[in-house]
DNA sequence: AGCACGCCGACT
DNA sequence: GTCGGCGTGCTC
């Protein structure tokens, strides 16, 4: 007997290796195999009684994974489509989606082996909390969560206080607490259990079938009635575009989306994607409040946020059909999910859902593509779609509902304002640290009346520069060819590209002036001359820098939300999704840079980045108000956004892409190459190019010059790419195919790599 | 991707 | 005389 079993590893190929027939492993398990001088492990693809191998090359299976029931069908299927698409190998795309305690055979055991855990026993039960000093916080704290659990394993015991094992031991001495073992595979669920019925909980069952349960529930729009309705009564795939506006309740579809699908079928699986992990805290608030009758493994999260130990349970209880609701950002969408019934994409537009390294997937395809897959729903949610949905909603290919306006009865789209930069120049009123006059007065208007603001601004750090008015010297990074950004509370600069960090020279390096000064400005310098122009204001800053810390991010949102901020400055991560109840105000500084792009998708994000920070304004009842500072304030992108036109806007653009022969309307794929010199990226591509005509099917494919990429140096390694696309996507997945060998047989760049319906260009 | 082999320059 | 640089080639 042999397996042919795929393996992480560049190379397309699956490898064969010999197994015992009598207890030969089934496609979709986790083998452990000799790989040249490592032992690895792999997926079992095919079980068969041939190999093509030659005899004396076929090594046998090292060990077979029994601690994981086999993956299915329907996710190698997926997998194998990822992996085609995405011109990568079937190992490459399968054994990075599953959890890394099964990815490593030393683990396997311990997935079985029995764990420990201590029971509290009655004697202790009596003694525990009266028996402890009232100062011994930590250890009222243990005996509490013994209490209340009954047991608690060491894993647990140790997050709630790190000798928490040491003391556990020694009640365990004193007859308070029992030491059990308890078998972690037989406490998963197993499949045959889930298929026989787990309690449908009250919160799913329809709101007319019980009057307390439907006065919990907020009243839906005729809007959002509609959709629910659209959903529910959708046959086999069904691809919904939920375009609503920020605040108009898209969540609420879900939620009743998911309800009833679920009430339904007492297996049924919902997988909900959320584009950020910021966002994931709040959706599993308001999917455990409505979904009470869950217990904590029906409801889980996935994100690269969890801890090892955490995913892996998380993974298994979707893998095993345990989990019902399945929460998780873009890699959640390659779980395992025996019963999935539908699919919700939060933000489809979001330029998050596209992975930007390893496999280059894009979550919202991939959720697409296992939806009609397994013929299920897909609901896309969006208030600016991205151009390639709302497409696909024109060629009615996907359905289109509608949710125009704001669910909140007095809550309405906020009055949109463009502040003339140069019109306020040419009367004399310029602006103060880049904060424009009528921006500031809104601005103290607001924290005046105690209502919360927020400033807008894609760009971290203090000042995106630091420049000598000498010689015009400005510091880079000695790695890539980028500027080095000032980050003040640090004292240092950093490269925003590869890390590289110094602390802030006193004067030029070049001609030794000390008038060194910061150009333009960042989060920080936006903090700190909001702190001097508006005295009194508590100015909060939000982005990667300030929330760096596990955590952080959660704390610092829940301050704005506990009012206890009056100014919000920061970067996209204040754009997404979340409900600043008291933010009546948001003021946009420096969104032009994004208008004169190279890129074509530029304006695209620019527009959803706007409309989204535009949606946190006036969210419950008061009046919101967006400034918007800007030097083209006739551009018909501000316009459209003043008007609050998705529809207007999309369909302008999408009349341009058309003309210009862009996506959608045109399927792209991108080879980057990575060399020791620009020549040598250049040079590659260029052969790359040359050996397309050989490929019959690249005669509907346009081929684009090599060009280098705008950073073209990072980390001292120079980097090009080359565009081609065609009308036809199985022309363009044909070449790919036919080209992936051709290029594997080049030389003289460092690494290369292809990526399909590349985002950025 | 790893991890070997293999062939040439600066050091104890 | 070796340590170690990275070019080349292989992995069932």
């Amino acid at each position: 007997m042999f397996v042919r079993v795929a393996l992480d590893h560049p190379l397309p190929t699956l490898f064969d290796y010999r197994c015992d027939p009598l207890a030969a492993p089934q496609p979709g398990m986790l083998v452990s195999v000799p790989f040249g001088k490592r032992t690895v492990v792999g997926l079992v693809c095919e079980v068969t009684a041939h190999s093509e191998v030659a005899d004396d090359r076929v090594r046998a299976v090292d060990n077979i994974c029994t601690a994981c029931p086999p993956l299915s069908t329907a996710w190698l299927e997926l997998a194998e489509f990822a992996a085609d698409y995405y011109q990568r190998g079937l190992g490459e795309v399968a054994l990075p989606a599953l959890p890394q305690a099964l990815r490593d055979a030393a683990r396997w055991t311990r997935l079985l082996a029995p764990q420990e855990r201590y029971r509290l026993l009655p004697a202790g039960r009596s003694a525990l909390p009266d028996g402890l000093p009232a100062r011994a916080s930590a250890l009222r704290r243990l005996a509490d969560e013994l209490a209340r659990a009954d047991f608690l394993t060491a894993a647990d015991a140790r997050g709630l206080h790190p000798k928490a094992v040491a003391t556990l031991d020694a009640w365990q001495s004193k007859g308070w607490v029992a030491l059990e073992l308890i078998n972690a595979a037989a406490t998963a669920e197993p499949t045959a259990r889930a298929e026989h019925g787990m309690p449908v909980p009250q919160a799913l069952r329809a709101p007319s079938d019980d009057a307390r349960d439907s006065a919990a529930l907020p009243v839906l729009t005729d809007e959002q009635t509609a959709a629910v309705t659209a959903i529910h009564n959708a046959h086999g795939f069904a691809p919904f575009l939920l375009h609503g506006v920020t605040g108009s309740g898209k969540t609420e579809v879900y939620l009743r989306a998911l309800a009833a699908l679920l009430a339904t079928d007492p297996t049924a699986q919902a997988l909900v994607l959320v584009p950020e992990i910021n966002l994931t805290p709040q959706f599993e608030a308001a999917f455990r409040g409505r979904f009470a009758a869950f217990d904590d493994r029906s409801i889980v999260t996935l994100h690269s946020g969890l801890a090892e130990g955490e995913r892996a349970r998380n993974w298994f209880a979707a893998h095993t059909g345990r989990a019902r609701i399945v929460l998780g950002t873009r890699l959640a969408v390659l779980a395992s999910l025996p019963r999935l019934a539908i699919i919700c994409v939060d933000e489809e537009h979001d330029p998050a859902y596209k992975q930007q390294e390893g496999l280059r997937y894009s979550a919202r395809d991939l959720a697409i593509w296992r939806a009609k897959q397994l013929g299920i729903p897909v609901v896309l949610g969006s208030a600016t779609p991205s151009l390639e949905s709302w497409w696909q909603a024109d060629q009615a290919r996907y359905t289109r509902l509608t949710l125009a306006r704001r669910a909140v009865a007095d809550a309405v789209l906020p009055t949109v304002k463009l502040i003339d930069l140069e019109d306020e120049r040419r009367r004399g009123r310029a602006s103060v640290e880049g904060l424009s006059g009528p921006l500031v007065a809104a601005l103290k208007a607001r924290v005046e009346r105690g209502e919360q603001s927020l400033v807008f601004l894609n760009r971290r750090g203090y000042a995106p520069q630091l420049a000598c008015d000498a010689c015009g010297w400005v510091a880079g990074c000695p790695r890539c060819s980028a500027y080095v950004v000032l980050h003040k509370p640090e004292r240092a600069l950093r490269c925003h590209h590869c890390g590289w960090e110094t602390r802030i020279p006193r004067a030029c390096p070049d001609c030794g002036n000390v008038d060194i000064a910061p150009l333009g400005r960042g989060t920080q310098r936006v903090e700190e001359s909001l702190a001097k122009v508006v005295p009194g204001a508590r100015v909060l800053r939000i982005d990667a820098d300030s929330t760096r810390r596990k955590g952080s991010a959660q704390a610092l949102f829940s301050d704005v939300h506990a009012g206890e901020v009056d100014i919000l400055v920061g970067t996209q991560m204040v754009a997404k999704g979340h409900d600043f109840r008291r933010v009546s105000l948001v003021g946009v500084l420096n969104a032009d840079t994004a208008l004169f792009s190279h890129d074509f998708r530029a304006s695209e994000r620019l527009f959803a980045q706007l409309m989204q920070v535009s949606g946190r304004a006036g969210r419950a009842g008061l009046p919101g108000e967006v400034l918007v500072q800007t030097r083209y304030p006739r551009h018909a992108l501000y316009h459209a956004l003043a008007r609050h036109d998705y529809v207007g806007f999309a369909n302008a653009t999408l009349a341009e892409r058309r003309d210009a022969h862009l996506p959608p309307f045109v399927y792209q794929a991108m080879l980057r190459a990575e060399g020791r010199t620009l020549e040598a990226a250049l040079a590659f591509l260029l052969q790359a190019a040359t050996a397309l005509r050989e490929i019959p099917a690249a005669e509907r494919v346009t081929v684009y010059d090599a060009v280098p990429l705008t950073i073209v140096k990072v980390m001292h390694v120079h980097r090009a790419q080359l565009l081609i696309e065609s009308a036809s996507r199985a022309a363009l997945q044909a070449t790919l195919r036919a080209w992936q060998p051709m290029l594997r047989a080049l030389k003289g760049v460092l690494r290369w790599s292809i990526e399909v319906d590349p985002l950025d260009i």
